[in-house]
DNA sequence: TATTGTTATACTCTATAACTATA
DNA sequence: TATAGTTATAGAGTATAACAATA
């Protein structure tokens, strides 16, 4: 650990919460919390059950119907039954959800490439590397 | 953008989270949440007024009268009025909130060092120090 | 009987506005 | 008048337990 710096714990620490206001930030520009944010993220490739988006946020199935019926109420996502099995309900973005969550995405993209233009294109590289291959780890763990 | 990289915006969001979840999983498992952590994390080396938390935690100082409430209910914290200024309550943790931080802050500087693992010496100096830059120039601007 | 989703309930967290007590 | 902190109120988010409908 070298002059100026956290070292690695601390320095990853502050870099998430950095990272994770200015993912609040813009959220919040469209008056979504991170949670709602994360709900309609989880939907742009997916049209999950209620159950799989508790598995998927990790959050009790019960909190999962206040979350989509709050998201529901403002036109974001859509509740729509299983022909299959009619106990089941599916979650869907609509366009309005999209549009927002497309806007988010690109702040937040813009606001953290403008957080890393401080380094060279090498670090950059290393420093997505070395990011890439910790999150790949731990996911397999 | 190699193979097997997510782009450093991704890599840099997914390890944020992987950070995060981590703060919280460990603040939980003795029963605080995030921003209950964080309050005992910015007493450990302060005994700021309710205002001056407020500005600390971002919060609007409603909202801190409860944080510090419900806090204090548990023996984390104390409040003391001010000798000077009789409209002032300054803020300071127990020993009983300094052993849980204590603890809390171990398990995650463990959880977060095990995560780094994987990686050589040489590479975790180069991520510690590529964090300590992103952080120190957003910090700075 | 087991599973899916909702409801009832309770608690934490948060902000806005109004209030009390100091200064 | 201005500031520090609390209270009243409202709403989001969360979990547990009980429930209804369906499998």
């Amino acid at each position: 650990m070298t002059q100026n710096d956290l070292g690695i714990v601390d320095a990853l620490a502050q870099l998430s919460f950095l990272v994770q206001d200015a993912l609040a930030a813009h959220a919040a520009a469209h008056q979504l919390s991170l949670i709602q944010a994360r709900l309609l993220g989880v939907l742009r490739d997916r049209e999950p059950t209620m159950n799989e988006l508790a598995g998927l946020l990790e959050l009790d199935k019960s909190s999962i119907t206040g979350l989509v019926d709050r998201a529901e109420k403002r036109g974001l996502v859509q509740r729509s039954p299983s022909i299959q099995d009619r106990r089941v309900i599916h979650v869907a973005m609509t366009p309005a959800g999209r549009r927002i969550v497309r806007k988010v995405v690109a702040a937040f993209v813009a606001d953290i490439s403008a957080a890393t233009a401080g380094l060279s294109p090498a670090q950059q590289r290393q420093l997505s590397t070395l990011a890439t291959k910790v999150v790949t780890r731990h996911r397999r763990d």
